[in-house]
DNA sequence: ACCGCATGTGGACGGCGTCAACATTAGTGA
DNA sequence: TCACTAATGTTGACGCCGTCCACATGCGGT
């Protein structure tokens, strides 16, 4: 038997083919053809397993999100203890924010497809938690228990949060700042984290 | 003579319909053999006028962007008067973020279209000045002139400031927040603007 | 041993961007 | 005035894509 007819557990190699593609060339670059070939497959086979491609490309998002928690958890993982209580919890939300444009920046590909699906689908409940939003949900949370977030601001905190790191990434991804050099964009990191810092706290410092 | 056999002026005409596919179905709906079709002329004609499909696209973002900022110039001409310079200033910059959001969610596709090529061309000089990027820069110095933002917090700060609206835009539009509600969304964008107001603005208030 | 159903194959269709060869016309210089 | 050239538009083809259909294959239960 030098390939059998019936592959196996054809599904997961799919994903894992497309995942590959997305990783290298984005969410365009997860085209049904080109994934079958590279499992060895005919074209159509795939649909034994997806309904479409975009329900391939769903899954590969789907990891592809899990991917960027792990990451974002990781660098909280490698936190150093902090001192004091409220440094802790205000250096654990810029944790949360440059592991998310860390991983955006460094799996291009896998972060445009990741968010890639959302049109279509509307999130079947795929992040029970521990979803980038549950991790960023926890920071904020500490915040206010530490008391450094009044909670009169903590409703909208996470969208806030969540759009500067977000937009940071698109614009230096896809948008006008893809051209800067990665010194400058550092800065401008800092900088963005430490306005949402001063913006989320409270008026004495 | 029914239809003569050359247009007269096709480029722009391609344009136009373009633009008017971008607005109704984004950057992927702008086709060229529809854009054609609608214009009247055969597939291949734009070729023509236009070496590629990208090098159309990058017309219609152009376009996009300058509707961006005369909506975003509109917001600030419609201001009015305000009693103190620091307000004012402070409002400017808040009209200016709330200007980018709402293009950006009323324009949904054009807007799309506007930021979906920048992977190809690095914007040749395009905004020579009034663009959206501008709008902003002037917002901010205003800012620093009237003493709300501190020179020591300005460089960056148009970043932080881009990257919040337009992040907010993003996950609104094509993003996980697609489905929150229309009230939610203004009261999670005035949170937004508040936050980045206070993270820019002098620690005494 | 058999059969049904899941799984994989091959071919076809229409739509896309793009290229090459050809048709038509507008302007220009003699 | 008129022919020629360059600009502009058309036709047809190619290879790619996603998707549908009919058909082939073989695993698992009876």
């Amino acid at each position: 038997m030098t390939t059998p007819y019936h592959h196996g557990n054809l599904r997961s190699a799919l994903v894992d083919a497309g995942l590959e593609l997305a990783r290298a060339k984005g969410p365009d670059g997860v085209v049904l053809r080109e994934v079958a070939r590279r499992v060895g497959v005919s074209h159509n086979a795939a649909y034994r397993h997806f309904a479409d491609r975009d329900e391939l490309l769903l899954e590969i998002a789907d990891r592809g999100m899990t991917e960027l928690s792990r990451a974002m958890q990781a660098r909280l993982d490698a936190l150093p203890d902090e001192l004091d209580a409220v440094s802790r919890a205000r250096r654990r939300l810029q944790e949360v924010g440059r592991g998310y444009v860390d991983f955006a920046l460094a799996e291009e590909g896998l972060f445009a497809a990741a968010f890639s699906c959302f049109a279509e689908k509307v999130a079947d409940g795929s992040d029970p938690e521990s979803g980038p939003y549950e991790l960023l949900t926890a920071a904020l949370d500490d915040l206010v228990e530490v008391g450094y977030l009044d909670t009169s601001r903590r409703p909208g905190a996470e969208v806030a949060c969540w759009a500067a790191v977000h937009g940071f990434s698109l614009l230096h991804l896809e948008g006008p700042l893809r051209v800067v050099a990665p010194a400058d964009r550092e800065a401008a990191l800092t900088g963005l984290l430490d306005t949402m810092d001063r913006g989320l706290g409270r008026p004495v410092r």
